[in-house]
RNA sequence: GCUAGGGUGGCUGAGCGGUUUAGGCGACGGGCUGCAGACCCGUUACACUGGGGUUCGAAUCCCUACCCUAGCUCCA
């Protein structure tokens, strides 16, 4: 299939290091709150991936992490008069609980950052004695110059910077925190660097090389972690082991709320669970899927009460199918569709298009077109079932 | 500045090389109603930013210009 390296800049025909065998890493939410509809078009795209690439016969390494020490934890983790692990604890179930009601697929491992602290410490000492890290006053920075500067996924760090960096205590202006050591009331750990806590990128690679080993086939995540999080992990990564971290990097555009990005800071959200008040988890998972996930998609009311009739025209067609029996032939009509389907989400997954397939079929079977041949079509809603992951209902 | 996307009928929004329409909202006509609403049926838009090019044929591919959106060390 052709998907969409952010390494690159462009398509490149997916070919996995192990023949047959997908390494796949998902950046995980940070655990101080409940998930909103950016989260869940980030983890059902990549759900829609996995099923996909499961289908076509891969067998599929999907570890996925939750970021459970965070300065933001520890705030919020105070507000609420619980100990920072606990309080993320609990957002992790509430992560679980929206999740499950819309049909994403659980991981094979799920890593939280917190179990992985002597992992991390090592991987910070390491770097310290390749030198590419250092440590100024209370902390230890990696140090972007020494380690070969940024390029993996932004290619001009230097004119894609928006505003005027504070170089600080740090020798370079785009050096970051490997390891800081804490105060009394924050989420700290002993260790030889100090009692302290990492910094988020390192938390990363932690998990994703302690779970897939040093280079993975696809790493997943939000568009707003290119930069810094993830061109970060990748220069630890490179420091590290000197050898290729990611292959595939995969990254999905943002949910769009009255023209902007949906986000916490500027409570410009929406919760899934709230939406799940009004409307179906499928008419959500239609509406998430509506467009490819590389392009921005805005949210409103009436564009979830549009989706929610789209599924309703699917899921009569899905019906009106049964009728045509379900046996394994397919008429030349069928056969058309279906090879529609399947190349559509082979070209970069382009979910847009499957559902709009799947629109016109249903319209079509459902009186739009008389005098056609529509057996087999049941095969193309169980493909949608299956792989979109919206259940029709039959 | 850098990166990724767009510019389609009154609006929203599909379409990704060609004959038959996206869909939705609205508007108009009708049905059903004591009247309205809801609902049902029907009608209605032949549109594709400008300029080049490729092609027998382009909204659809290529080039170019202009305009728009989002993001750019909190973030999925």
């Amino acid at each position: 299939m052709q998907i969409f390296n952010t390494k690159v800049g462009w398509k490149e025909e997916f070919i996995p290091q192990q023949p047959g065998f997908v390494r796949a890493y998902v950046c995980g939410p940070t655990v101080y709150d409940y998930c909103h509809i950016g989260h869940a078009r980030t983890y059902i795209n990549f759900d829609v991936l996995k099923r996909y690439m499961m289908a076509s016969g891969l067998e599929f390494l999907h570890v996925q992490n939750f970021t459970d020490v965070d300065d933001k934890i520890t705030a919020r983790a105070v507000e609420a008069g619980l100990a920072p692990l606990a309080l993320a604890d609990r957002f992790i179930e509430e992560y679980f609980r929206d999740m499950d009601a819309l049909n994403v697929k659980r991981a094979t491992v799920y890593a939280k950052a917190s179990d992985y602290i002597p992992k991390i410490v090592g991987i910070t000492e390491d770097l310290l004695k390749k030198e590419a890290a250092y440590r100024s006053g209370n902390t230890v920075f990696f140090d972007v110059g020494r380690a070969g500067g940024f390029g993996e996924l932004v290619k001009d760090i230097e004119g894609s910077v928006k505003d005027r960096l504070e170089k600080g205590t740090k020798r370079g202006p785009f050096d970051f925190v490997l390891w800081r050591q804490g105060g009394e009331n924050e989420q700290a750990w002993e260790s030889p660097l100090g009692r302290g806590r990492p910094g988020w990128h390192t938390e990363c690679v932690a998990m994703a090389i302690t779970n897939l080993g040093e280079t993975l086939d696809i790493h997943w995540g939000g568009m707003d972690l290119i930069y810094p999080h993830h061109e970060c992990e990748a220069a630890i990564a490179k420091a590290l082991t000197g050898k290729t971290f990611v292959r595939y990097w995969l990254h999905n555009n943002f949910v769009l709320m009255t023209g902007k990005k949906m986000s916490k800071s500027t409570g410009r959200l929406v919760y899934i669970r709230d939406v799940l008040k009004r409307h179906s988890p499928e008419a959500l998972r239609l509406f998430l899927l509506s467009k490819n996930y590389r392009e921005q998609i805005e949210y409103s009311e009436e564009r979830l009460a549009g989706a929610e009739r789209s599924l309703e025209s699917i899921m009569g067609g899905a019906r009106a199918a049964m009728d045509w029996g379900r046996g394994p032939e397919m008429s030349d009509c069928v056969k058309e569709y279906s090879g529609m389907f399947f190349n559509a989400l082979d070209d970069d997954l382009e979910t847009g298009q499957t559902l709009a397939l799947l629109e016109r079929l249903s319209w079509e079977m459902t009186g739009g077109s008389k005098g056609k041949d529509f057996t087999g079509a049941a095969k193309i809603y169980d493909a949608a079932e299956s792989i979109l992951g919206i259940r029709l209902g039959r």
